[in-house]
DNA sequence: TTATTTTTTTAGATTAATCTAAAAAATAAA
DNA sequence: TTTATTTTTTAGATTAATCTAAAAAAATAA
């Protein structure tokens, strides 16, 4: 169980984890080089160094999976990441698009008993400040079923329960407009036009969202 | 008032800083490296990248001093370590003798508003879990004046308020002879024979203490 | 004051992470 | 199925932090 990985392995490790989700298992060079904000050059170079520990499945040219171990390591980064940007919001009273660089450079700090102490401090969140889940100490992650508030249809309503979108601009947005987690919403329009949506927020007055914000904001019916 | 220096650098300042007590103003080569368990020669490569920063005034061969950059910075990792202290012990319950290693890690997260948000969290300690005083957000250090045990005579009592020592199994022993922060003592008898010492640690039975011991206690009258 | 010892610095390598530029492989287009 | 484009890898450098061994300076002892 000793992390000992370091800093660096640990953000291509997270990177590689956050690209292969769902039906994209596969990652790509380019795509990690991207996310990374490095060159794919340097990206070979440590996919190398992490298929020689066995973190993750590199075969030239076709692309990375993880392994086991690779998958573990960094699910703990996330749950590390996510339990301190509950505790920035929740303990130190940031707001929620403030939270992000912090955790992630929290998220490196190395003792398991403390991130199992904070979790029990924070009383075992199921989700961060985003809504996204947070994975418990065996590496579980219940995630709930949540749709895009642009899948949903007129008249059907719903709660605020995470966003797949987490730039400070965007957050600011919500948070202005009331789209905060926990927030009751009904689509009362979906405008023809350009599929704007128009909603219900906490049962007042009406809110015109663009299809782009519809598409980040996540629901539970 | 960016903090960009990594996190090495950082070491070496909290080394100099550590080192350069009250009298010994000025620190050499071999003191700091064994302070950071590096060699000598590692030690003058770094102290000309830290000289060349200005963090430090270094002359060949003849050691360094901190320059006021190189103090504040040495004394916010010192403020940073200790508020990381405090709360791991009084919001995760660690054990005191527990938190030197992980708040050795958490000192080099870099926010300001971070550390002053958890200074106000914690309600503006004066003291990390050892009694070593915390520097407030401007960088003033007010430190109570404190005598060891040793330097105590008969029949004097005060309350511990500090050690000098913080290796695990000296804070253990602290802990199991009841000889915490807090706790009244009173010194019943110093013996002749090897300057041990017996006290009363509030108000119950006598407790005997070596001359060594008595040392790395810190008491305010 | 000269000789010896200790401390500090320099010289030259090593390791990890990165880069640019060029080569090789895979994919897409004609 | 060639040709062109894109993606990925290799080759060769660079930077930061470290090391060992040797040289230089300073401190101590004879």
């Amino acid at each position: 169980m000793s992390n000992t990985h370091s800093f660096t392995a640990e953000n291509y490790l997270k990177a590689i984890y956050h690209l292969s989700t769902g039906n994209n298992s596969v990652v790509n060079t380019n795509q990690i080089a991207e996310m990374t904000s490095t060159k794919a050059a340097s990206v070979t170079d440590m996919l190398k160094k992490l298929a020689e520990k066995k973190l993750i499945n590199y075969i030239k040219y076709q692309g990375v999976t993880l392994t086991d171990a690779g998958k573990n390591a960094a699910v703990n980064i996330v749950r590390k990441h996510r339990l301190w940007e509950v505790f920035l919001v929740e303990k130190l009273g940031f707001k929620w698009d403030e939270v992000h660089d912090i955790a992630e450079e929290l998220e490196h700090i190395n003792s398991e008993s403390l991130i199992n102490r904070l979790d029990d401090f924070l009383e075992n969140p199921a989700a961060d400040p985003h809504g996204d889940p947070i994975p418990d100490r065996s590496g579980t992650i219940h995630q709930k079923k949540l749709i895009k508030i642009s899948d949903m249809h007129q008249n059907q309503s719903g709660i605020i329960s995470g966003v797949s979108e987490h730039s400070s601009v965007f957050l600011k947005l919500l948070e202005k407009m009331g789209l905060t987690l926990g927030a009751k919403i009904r689509i009362s329009e979906i405008i023809e036009f350009d599929g704007s949506i128009m909603l219900l927020v906490n049962d007042h007055a009406d809110k015109t969202i663009s299809r782009e914000v519809a598409k980040n904001i996540l629901v539970m019916l």
